[in-house]
DNA sequence: TTAAAATTATACTAGATGGGTATAGTTTAG
DNA sequence: CTAAACTATACCCATCTAGTATAATTTTAA
């Protein structure tokens, strides 16, 4: 029940990202210095996230990445689907096979995580870069992690 | 992002274990038989769930498990954290090592995820096991997991 | 007091995943 | 035509996952 570290290294990425003037790019050694990720690995991370049509790229000299669209328009949900693929809590939600076929549709197990897990999405969605960049401060969400 | 199959064999034995009578109790075996769980595997399973203190076991000729406390009081993100350990979407909400360092608290994305993290926690401890048990029908999320 | 029914406790294993590195190739500006 | 950048695979090792195996302990009851 963890986001895995290319989801964290492609989340600061896209942070730097959003925060570039348009028009401008920043090349992946850049991000790689400023956000301690390791160069190669986080070229590989970049490539999903091009790959998932919400960064662009660009060869050759003076080439770089780039937001794909306003960092209004990208959200949470898009960078760690884009990096781990949909979000399946459980795998009786991918593969019917699973749900112990004597049930199916009518598992209350089943129901309820669909629940949690589209709570969770929309969850994800609802933080855009834009939000983001604007800071930390007047967050909307103090709840302690922890609770 | 995924619950793992232990969480998910563990959901269902306690839901196996929510329909006792009371002052019942069930063996291994027959939760295995019934939920097509790997013996085994189950055993070591619902050991995580006694030592949680979620439920009780009762070793020796006519021993078997049952639930510590009513179905009401029990929710999927009792089971799931015994299962699983505490829920740690990112790992810099757990270890502020890995948060770059240079913005510990105020680093937007942890931010977020921390406000993710604390939906999540709720979102699963909404389910209890009264409910799950009167059976999906009725429930109160139609939305679809895939949207 | 012994046998059988049950849980407990470790230890092990094959395969998948996670996090990262290496090597080689392609595009592009100048 | 060269250097700066991204692209594409392939590889590596440590940890996790899912499951199996072996042995011990507790309890009931004949």
């Amino acid at each position: 029940m963890q986001l895995n570290q290319a989801t964290d290294y492609a989340l600061r990425a896209m942070l730097v990202l959003a925060s570039l003037k348009p028009g401008e790019v920043v090349d992946a050694q850049t991000i790689a210095t400023r956000e301690r990720i390791p160069m190669r690995f986080l070229l590989r991370t970049l490539r999903l996230l091009v790959k998932a049509g919400i960064a662009t790229s660009q060869r050759g000299v003076g080439g770089g990445y780039a937001l794909a669209r306003s960092p209004e328009e990208v959200t949470l949900l898009d960078v760690v689907e884009a990096v781990e693929g949909p979000i399946r809590i459980n795998r009786c939600l991918l593969d019917p096979e699973y749900c112990g076929k004597r049930w199916a549709d009518h598992c209350p197990v089943h129901q309820a995580l669909a629940g949690v897990q589209s709570a969770l999405r929309h969850e994800l969605a609802r933080h855009n870069f834009a939000e983001l960049i604007r800071g930390a401060k007047g967050n909307q969400s103090t709840r302690d992690s922890r609770e």
